[in-house]
DNA sequence: CGGTCGCTTGACGGGCTTCAAATAGCGTGG
DNA sequence: CCACGCTATTTGAAGCCCGTCAAGCGACCG
């Protein structure tokens, strides 16, 4: 088990990957960064979230804790072992691991090819969904618990042009700030089609 | 086993993924579409690559030929009673997907946070290291099997974009066609740095 | 209630896209 | 083998979206 303040870091990239794990509470931010400071959030965890399973020898990117969060861990040995006399679980994680590729997937199509609305309204939709999950229930409701440079570091923006893009937003009525890191969504096919395309299958 | 013509697809974003695909000749394209038309590459894959393993009940893309391709297929459950037959290959293919990942993350870093004449230099150094790989030796030049529209799509610019940057990338002296579709790097050291960044390990 | 920090808003500029046209490469058929 | 024609690629000009720089505002905490 393992506690964390916000801002406080549980591994670096390039460090060695001994260990395995799994949100219990909380937030966490991945990302990787260029020599001169550039910086791009690959992903957000929450509760239920596996951490450093799918990575091969070295982590490759350091994590990072938004809020209080609390992780259990184990040392990959004891992680391999347990699968090792499990093999079903094997078999699990590789399902995970295809999970986690599609998710890169879409986040490639959104920061190769989206514009600015669009990819907030997309983020917002998937954190709505997620909150779904969660809860088990319908919801209108979501926490940002980011910053909103790490929501510009993301999505490939600036903090400004999130700014930006919010009050756009806003102002179509597709969504409201319950508060600066809450959001209600009040229209959202709106929000849906704004967010576009979304693939369409065929080709 | 299965031959392909340029143009033609293995299959499309959607299908259900009944089927395992090792790459034997030739080299494809990876990509989801946006309803508008929009399209993102998200990757290409060469002889020796694998398609469809990582992948949970649909394919998430569609698949096409560059160029005359050849392929070995397995139905997904031959595939899966070989690899119950063969435990120890599960984690091969475990490490295959993470080094999927990790590549996928790269590729965010270059969409969301990379100038577009530092994408071209990225793409052509994957692809110099990739030839490298396939040869077992050192080389100094690639082939480029894909059209200035698949790079663009690919790297989230456009043609007239990539077309100019090549223009650049020759300008400075870092590469040279041989042909249109053949690179030789001229200035590794200088197309490493015009790459940019590439991640510091350190926060 | 005041200070600090994050967020928002505004003005401006630049890098990439868009639209358009010229050129080059390449396969085809004579 | 060469000429032709088609298409991909390159090059040019103009515009726009988003980034940058700067200032103002607002929220939260002590």
């Amino acid at each position: 088990m393992q506690r964390l303040r916000p801002e406080q870091s549980v591994f670096h990239e390039g460090d060695p990957a001994k260990r395995v794990f799994m949100v219990t509470h909380g937030a966490l931010k991945l990302y990787t960064l260029l020599a001169d400071g550039r910086r791009q959030i690959t992903g957000f965890m929450f509760p239920g979230d596996f951490l450093g399973v799918s990575v091969d020898q070295e982590y490759a990117f350091t994590v990072e804790a938004l809020e209080e969060t609390e992780l259990w861990w184990f040392s990959r040995d004891a992680f391999d072992r347990f699968i090792a006399e499990h093999p079903q679980v094997e078999r699990e994680l590789y399902r995970l691991a295809a999970h986690e590729l599609a998710e890169a997937q879409r986040q490639m199509v959104l920061l190769g090819r989206k514009a600015a609305a669009e990819r907030l309204a997309s983020f917002f939709l998937s954190l709505l969904e997620r909150a779904e999950r969660a809860s088990g229930l319908p919801e209108r409701t979501f926490d940002l618990p980011m910053s909103r440079i790490d929501i510009a570091d993301y999505l490939g923006l600036t903090k400004e042009t999130v700014s930006r893009m919010l009050a756009h937003l806003r102002s179509r009525g597709l969504i409201r700030l319950q508060a600066q890191d809450r959001v209600e969504v009040l229209d959202r096919d709106g929000l849906r089609s704004m967010a576009q395309g979304e693939s369409v299958g065929l080709a």
